[in-house]
DNA sequence: AGATTATTCCAAAACGTTTTGGATGTCAAA
DNA sequence: TTTGACATCCAAAACGTTTTGGAATAATCT
């Protein structure tokens, strides 16, 4: 690659010179610059970001860290923030580096070893979990970031954060259900290390409780946010709770699973047993039957993370830097309101 | 963040024996080590990864360019190449580098930012286009790199790449619906620029040709590889394709989009018109109805991407660069072949 | 003319590593 | 007592930029 120097050699200006005509400084002569920047053109030559990055002590890059093995994102999650994300940073020309957390390593590692070793300029969390220790050492190493879900209910969210009020959205969904004239309703919460499975919780309780209906802790269960947690939740709830006739899901993919488990066991999705799910990933719009859920904008998510971080990175953050995004009910058939037999469900 | 030199002002030892001390060379007394090793603790020293980079002249990085505003990777597909790509390079300790080509902004632009900048060590190659100027770019910057899909087969494919043999793959597709009975059976390709579009297109041609059923140039339509795409083709055949029983999607997102919008005209799938599809996305187990479809190992793809870029980048070259792999029908509901109707499609 | 001000250029330092090529001291062998 | 051999350490260079703080020359003003 050609280098400042090779173009030093061939034009016989300095180095110094060289990189002030191609940064556009106004003490190098024109024709000077002109003929430096034919020079560059001729030679190709593309500035060696990594030397510029241990120069200006910043590198125009995003970390991601994802999680993988043990709980990677929804099949069609990550598409969606990842283009989000690299659309808002491709347009401020700032790059992301995705690091998958190397298998048998520490998650705290790569933190590590990607902050510490100043390879991004901030960094994006996803999936807050309690008392999470990443923030910690983000804060104290006072790396930059922002994170997509604020912290439980009972903790502290003193940190930059884009949520969607899943709260109210798990809310809309359940009084949906109890509308349509459901009373035993169950509900497949995230694992409890995740922070925002509480606002879930509670987004059904307040339902239940509106309608004056007791809250049975039985019908409550932790899935794995994949679809086989969401099949065994619905196992489980057709062996043990006899009169339950409405499922919500705290996302698609376990409202697939369990979907799947109600049919094989013979109900009729939107008929015998009503679904809802949290999401609305494009696979659910073409579910079988199509899957009401509870719609979060991710790929909005993605691109206000961004702008939300790269102001935090300048040194000029926003006044609001937490912010709560509505979510919106797309009611579809799985929960039987599209259906012919709208309020007449059983009870238990 | 702390330095080698504030190890050495701390300890008294040289910025030559800290870092020796670190990388282990026998060349220091081991009590020494041990000292060293403990104020590095003490002090939370992390190498400076992009001094690093500069002094060595490697990034341990693979970078990854993704079309993102024109013609985005399908939702689902993303996310298993990466998760695939993510994993193997973890694995070896090279993070990736996910570079959205910014708007207005050339997309070989990117390419020379990232590449003469020397931002990475090898680079991942998604969706190769004819005469693919990217390919003809790397090789001449001597570039490692790898590709997800070889040439068009008129051209020469003299790179590394991996690939799914989708000429059989859609032959084995068409030649099922051939078997159960369709004789007039549309096609939707991608776009022509697209180097496998042609592949697909011959798999159709050959299973034709096998069963002695003429080419109809009119049945056959150029998608956009997104949903609104298949439709609009969908659309279009029944508008001038009266005897049209059957449609094969070159991937599925296509297929589902013309699968509702056949629906939309009254059709039921699987009864009165078959579909089928190419991926097997995560999506298409649970469309309405199932959709079949050609499955390729986007996971597998991924990882194997990588496990064949790192031998490159480290210049030790594998004899097999040029990996094609097979597909499998995954027969569902979508073609009518697990419906009670098999046999008997009404002819033209 | 001499003094000031522009204009145009550049040497050197710095960013934080790793590696090269010794330097220094110690100990055993001759 | 000298000579290697070995153990332990380190100064300096290099990776390719950008920036600092002038230097040199030419143009303009008293």
């Amino acid at each position: 690659m050609t280098r400042l120097k090779d173009l030093s050699l061939k034009t016989g200006f300095s180095i110094t010179t060289i990189s002030r005509a191609l940064a556009g400084y106004d003490d190098v002569n024109e024709q000077t610059r002109q003929q430096i920047i034919r020079a560059a053109q001729e030679m190709g030559y593309q500035p060696n970001e990594v030397a510029r990055q241990l120069r200006a002590q910043r590198t125009q890059t995003i970390g991601l860290i994802i999680p993988t093995h043990d709980q990677p994102f929804s099949e069609g999650f990550f598409d969606q923030l990842m283009r989000g994300i690299g659309d808002a940073a491709g347009e401020s020309r700032f790059d992301v580096l995705v690091s998958a957390r190397a298998a048998g390593d520490d998650e705290m590692e790569s933190y590590k070893r990607i902050v510490g070793g100043n390879r991004v300029d901030g960094l994006i969390l996803a999936r807050t979990r309690h008392h999470d220790e990443r923030i910690a050492y983000l804060r104290k190493a006072k790396m930059p970031f922002v994170v997509s879900g604020r912290a439980a209910p009972d903790e502290a969210t003193d940190f930059p954060f884009i949520d969607v009020d899943s709260q109210a959205g798990i809310q809309h969904a359940t009084a949906h259900l109890i509308a349509l004239g459901h009373t035993r309703i169950g509900l497949v919460l995230p694992p409890p290390e995740i922070a925002y499975t509480e606002f879930r919780h509670r987004g059904y309780a307040d339902a239940l409780a509106a309608a004056g209906i007791p809250y049975d802790a039985g019908l409550v269960l932790h899935g794995d946010l994949m679809r086989s947690g969401g099949a065994a939740c619905m196992r489980h709830f057709i062996e043990t709770q006899a009169g339950l006739t409405a499922v919500v899901c705290s996302n698609d993919l376990m409202a697939l699973g369990a979907m799947q488990a109600a049919q094989g066991r013979g109900y009729r999705i939107g008929h015998d047993m009503a679904i809802v799910g949290f999401d609305d990933l494009p696979i659910s719009e073409h579910a079988n039957p199509p899957l009401t859920t509870v719609r979060q904008p991710i790929y909005d998510i993605g691109r206000r993370l961004v702008e939300l971080l790269l102001p935090i990175i300048l040194g000029r953050p926003p006044q609001e830097t937490q912010i709560l995004l509505p979510t919106q009910l797309i009611v579809r058939e799985s929960c039987g309101a599209s259906s012919s037999r709208k309020g007449d469900w059983p009870s238990a």
